[in-house]
RNA sequence: GAGGCUAUGGUGUAAUGGCAGCACAACACCCUGUGGAGGUGUCAGUACGGGUUCAAAUCCCGUUAGUCUCCCCA
């Protein structure tokens, strides 16, 4: 093992420095809000969970198990994991406090990092983060097209444009596994016109065949059997029903009958949502509309018995926060502004820079946010500042304003300046604000 | 896991194998209690490790990281 001694941060992991930091909290402020307003209560699991609960809710066969779990023993002997994904320390957390018993439907919500080991690339990181719902206890597919309504009204709130839903229904425990024997049929004929990969595919997960982008298995694919044409009564009534619903929202869904997803435990209702993607040049100068998934979610109805609660159907869904903020900077969508102070308090020599702190903390707690320079002590300097940061006032406190308890209020645009007293600063201050 | 491209001060960029330079930023001074302009100066770099060569930022190999593609996914 190479020694990665270097002073930087581990690959596929970065540091969020101030520029960056709006559009975190842009997303935060808009997922909390809409979270409350469909009365979602948060929920913070752990960072880390026992690796079992990966390897039986995601899927010891996914490659997100198999291959890109942070996975490690503790001192104690413990097999935890970083938490690839959100939904399985949720519905660990819903069986260990007996949510089943609480007034159902149970909504939750929460957002943080989650960890993948694999090749970074654009909009694709080790440590990212999501913000991700879940519905447990409900079956109807009403909740489904409110899961769906939930994230695309938080990308519309962030004021994304063109949005597809791309939505399809998978089938459940009784209706896919036939389905799947209906495709092996139909592909193993014609496995020597798919790739490799979708070769090995068959076998091991077959449905994944419907996915793939190369050529030559589009070509296959647009002919094989659909899944929504068989599904067992009661997915094709659940998935009619949807439909139904997204029509009634105003929601632009596309029916896309080859979507699957990757991880093991959707059943009936699967969807990812995009944004008209970057249009981006190959070498030959043909155009190809790059579209990676900012949401992508679905029904679960079989996870929690499966891992050990009781039958509690749920469903949900995540975003990518870093894809999402990637995508809001190549559409120049607005961050969160940041107010930016319109005061600053410049002091000279030791007595003034004493009384400033205290002056600091008032003008705080009156709300009037201001900027300063207390390690600078030439007034020269401390006013260049504050003509940087572009303060409409500065307040000036020398030696003459400590002794006589006054300070001087210089108004920036015209240099015009005031003496008031000490006591009736913030007052003074809140005026001139007020007018500007 | 596989592959392509890239790497020069904090940032952005120069340098036919031959003195590592410029701009911005930062800091100080010109100007001791009055900013915006200007001037002077300071700080600071060839990602890391090897090799070829009289001589390497430049060529070669390896490592690391970034970026992109496949895989997979948010």
């Amino acid at each position: 093992m190479a020694k990665k001694s270097r002073l930087q941060a581990p690959q596929g992991m970065h540091d969020v420095l101030g520029e960056d930091q709006p559009y975190f909290k842009r997303i935060w402020d808009a997922v909390n809000e809409i979270a409350h307003f469909y009365a979602f209560s948060k929920i913070d699991t752990p960072i880390a969970e026992y690796s079992e609960l990966y390897e039986k809710g995601t899927g010891l066969t996914t490659d997100i198990v198999e291959k890109q779990m942070y996975a490690f023993k503790t001192k104690g002997g413990d097999a935890l994991a970083l938490r690839p994904e959100f939904t399985p320390g949720i519905v660990r957390a819903f069986i260990q406090h007996g949510m089943f018993s609480w007034p159902q439907p149970v909504k939750l919500y929460t957002y943080g990092p989650l960890f993948r080991y694999e090749h970074p690339q654009a909009g694709r990181y080790r440590q990212f983060n999501q913000f991700d719902f879940e519905v447990f206890g409900e079956q109807a597919a009403a909740i489904d097209a409110q899961v769906i309504q939930i994230f695309y009204t938080i990308l519309k709130e962030l004021k994304f444009g063109h949005l597809v839903v791309e939505v399809n229904s998978i089938g459940d425990y009784q209706c896919r596994p036939y389905y799947k024997k209906v495709l092996v049929n139909f592909l193993r004929p014609r496995q020597y016109s798919l790739c490799a990969d979708c070769r090995r595919r068959i076998k091991e997960n077959p449905l994944r065949v419907l996915d793939c982008k190369e050529e030559k298995c589009q070509r296959v694919k647009s002919q094989a059997p659909q899944v929504i044409d068989h599904l067992c009564e009661e997915c094709k009534t659940h998935f009619k029903s949807l439909l139904e619903f997204l029509d009634e929202a105003d929601l632009p869904y596309h029916l896309d009958p080859y979507l699957v997803r990757g991880l093991d435990y959707y059943t009936k209702t699967v969807f990812e949502i995009f944004s008209e993607g970057s249009i981006q040049q190959d070498q030959e100068g043909s155009q190809t509309v790059q579209r990676s998934a900012l949401v992508g979610g679905g029904r679960y109805d079989a996870l929690v018995r499966l891992m050990g609660g009781k039958d509690i159907p749920a469903v949900g869904a995540a975003a990518g926060v870093e894809r999402i903020i990637a995508l809001m900077k190549e559409k120049q969508l607005p961050a969160a502004e940041e107010p930016a102070p319109k005061v600053f308090l410049a002091q000279l020599g030791d007595l003034p820079k004493k009384k400033s702190l205290k002056l600091l903390e008032e003008l705080r707690k009156a709300k009037i946010n201001i900027a300063e320079a207390l390690g600078r002590d030439s007034l020269r300097t401390q006013l260049a500042r504050a003509d940087k940061l572009e303060v409409a006032y500065t307040l000036i406190l020398g030696q003459r304003e400590v002794l006589d308890n006054t300070i001087v209020i210089r108004k920036m645009d015209t240099g015009e300046q005031e003496t008031v007293k000490m006591e009736k600063v913030v007052e003074a201050l809140k005026q001139r604000l007020r007018k500007s």
